[in-house]
DNA sequence: GAGCGGAAGTTATACGTAACACTCGGGGCG
DNA sequence: CGCCCCGAGTGTTACGTATAACTTCCGCTC
């Protein structure tokens, strides 16, 4: 009789089936077919379902010398967005009968700045959204295969790359809001040092460039609707000529310009424009709905685990930028005329 | 010389230093006061770094039977809310050198919908929120230590329960509108079989049922801002005298309601009052401002980890609900004279 | 000078699993 | 008739760690 105090062992399941421990991983491993005869198989399945048998992971783990558990480090969690990603790559991992251990980035979770003190479990793999460099550091130090996402391609010589393509989505913002007749636009851009933030100002600006008689503008507020609404304020009440349009990093940020526009009497869009970018719940529940830049959070998060699993077969990860599409809402419509 | 294609043991770290396997278990795992001399302590923690050594966590879990790793059992990762519960959890979690396992509810992960054939890694203990009756009667299945967040406290008697005074928070809600001079209420009510939302939906009938003359309606939407718009347009235009304010489950639904009012022409908070519950980023964003309860996330999360360690070390986990603060905002203000 | 206790280690073992190497009997085939 | 192969298993080992049990040496006390 089996001690009941601790859980059963494959061994325990071996003497209730009358059979040796190897025979009980090889059945329970899938790997008997023209080893073990199918009746003692059944015998096998009987004895473990009879103990509510599960097998012990770290054993299992040590043995075999991989966990299939895989690490994903956010910025700290705070939006949908990375909820969204979550989602979708632990979708895919399950999938493929591997786990997903979190690390929201260094600010805030542990005294260690190191990710793998923090993750206590033995990994497989990161999956890496852009984030701090020292955190990124940490993660190189150990020989992991790694997958960045929607970091800068360049940077990382070793590692795949799986990014949205944002560029794109800052192209069709821009031209929707040159067609709509804007000409002087204000960017309001995260205060964080990103790869992908300072991404969408280049592309803005190259995208401006060419159209002459454009003016753009630019600045800068912490992703919080509170610290965009003081920037957004700021800018909209420096001497000259008043912008017809924001383009924002983010719909927070967006959110922060409804607040400061209100506040100084300005409606959306009849006398300021707005765009947004994420298209999180936000973006619908503010008065216009937001015309914003739709991310497929769920599939990034998926197409970057297919990558770092593909790596983890010794594949080649397909590349390939994810689409990214303007929403058309009720935040943009054309410029007042203004000298007519 | 060590084999550099894999990664170093305490068996190399041990041969770099010029002693066996176990005095290098004892110096780094500061068991080795007046086991070891100073002078060879040093030695090995100098060929431990040399080496770049990193203790196999497989090998450690089995060794010492835990693995000081948790498991978070949330309802789908959809909100900022179970984000700020995540990362207080993991703050605590990983000040006790624990890890946390995410596992978002059965809907959308994975193919089985057993949360530890998602969560490959072994488990010490699981703090599992609010959930579908199915998750929990498979974490139940384990014998694993379980904190229960946000629970109904008779229904798992096994189990330590923390949660937040949603109740009161009500209450102060139903006291704020009453005081207002509020009697026509609409409870715009989630429409999820969970205990929490049940605990709203009673209290608010017992604390408006002590106030004669007033009248309760209820409608039950999805925790979506279109359902929600949905629900509350459907209720605000049923025949009958319109109600003056509505109590919402979540700032989701409230900024339905917001929509609703909208639509139909009524303006929040002058035609309408309207309140939420959890005060999320989206409660500022709305215009106007809402006025919700506001719900401590991360202390939640903190305060059920903290729960949970002190079960794993068989100690009484502290008790007491985490109190709940209503803020008030512009979405509330008394009724216009009805009939005066 | 015998004995004892403590410092400074070492040796050996177990944790539970997966898989390699082996056994044993029977049947097909040359 | 001898050989080989195949089905159906079993015995054994190793993964890397933590720790209990043991050894050795030395200084002290009685």
């Amino acid at each position: 009789m089996a001690r009941s105090s601790t859980r059963p062992t494959s061994r325990d399941v071996a003497h209730a089936a009358g059979v040796s421990q190897a025979a009980v991983s090889l059945v329970l491993g899938d790997k008997w077919r023209g080893r073990v005869s199918e009746a003692t198989a059944e015998r096998v399945r009987q004895a473990a379902r009879a103990l509510d048998y599960r097998p012990n992971l770290a054993a299992r783990n040590l043995r075999l010398g991989r966990t299939r558990t895989v690490l994903l480090v956010v910025p700290a969690l705070t939006t949908e967005f990375f909820a969204g990603v979550y989602t979708g790559a632990a979708r895919v991992a399950a999938q493929h009968g591997f786990g997903v251990v979190l690390y929201p980035s260094p600010e805030g979770i542990g005294p260690a700045r190191d990710p793998f003190a923090s993750a206590q479990a033995a990994l497989d793999g990161v999956l890496a959204s852009s984030m701090a460099a020292d955190a990124l550091t940490a993660i190189r130090g150990d020989r992991l295969p790694l997958v960045m996402l929607d970091s800068d391609p360049t940077a990382s010589p070793g590692a795949a790359t799986v990014n949205l393509d944002i560029a794109d989505g800052i192209r069709q913002v821009a031209d929707h809001l040159l067609g709509l007749g804007h000409r002087r636009i204000l960017h309001l851009a995260a205060d964080v040092p990103s790869w992908t933030f300072e991404a969408r100002a280049r592309e803005l600006t190259t995208r401006l460039a060419a159209t002459p008689g454009t003016e753009l503008s630019t600045a800068r507020a912490p992703i919080s609707i509170d610290g965009a609404r003081t920037a957004a304020e700021a800018a909209l009440t420096t001497p000259g000529p008043c912008p017809t349009a924001i383009v924002c990093d983010d719909d927070k940020l967006a959110a922060g310009a409804y607040k400061a526009a209100r506040r100084l009497g300005l409606r959306v869009p009849d006398d300021i424009s707005v765009t947004g970018l994420d298209d999180l719940a936000l973006a619908t529940a503010l008065d216009p709905e937001l015309t914003t830049v739709h991310l497929d959070a769920e599939l990034f998060g998926e197409r970057g685990m297919h990558a770092l699993l593909a790596v983890l077969e010794g594949n080649e990860p397909t590349s390939g930028d994810i689409p990214v599409q303007l929403v058309l809402r009720g935040s943009t419509a054309p410029p007042r005329t203004h000298q007519g």
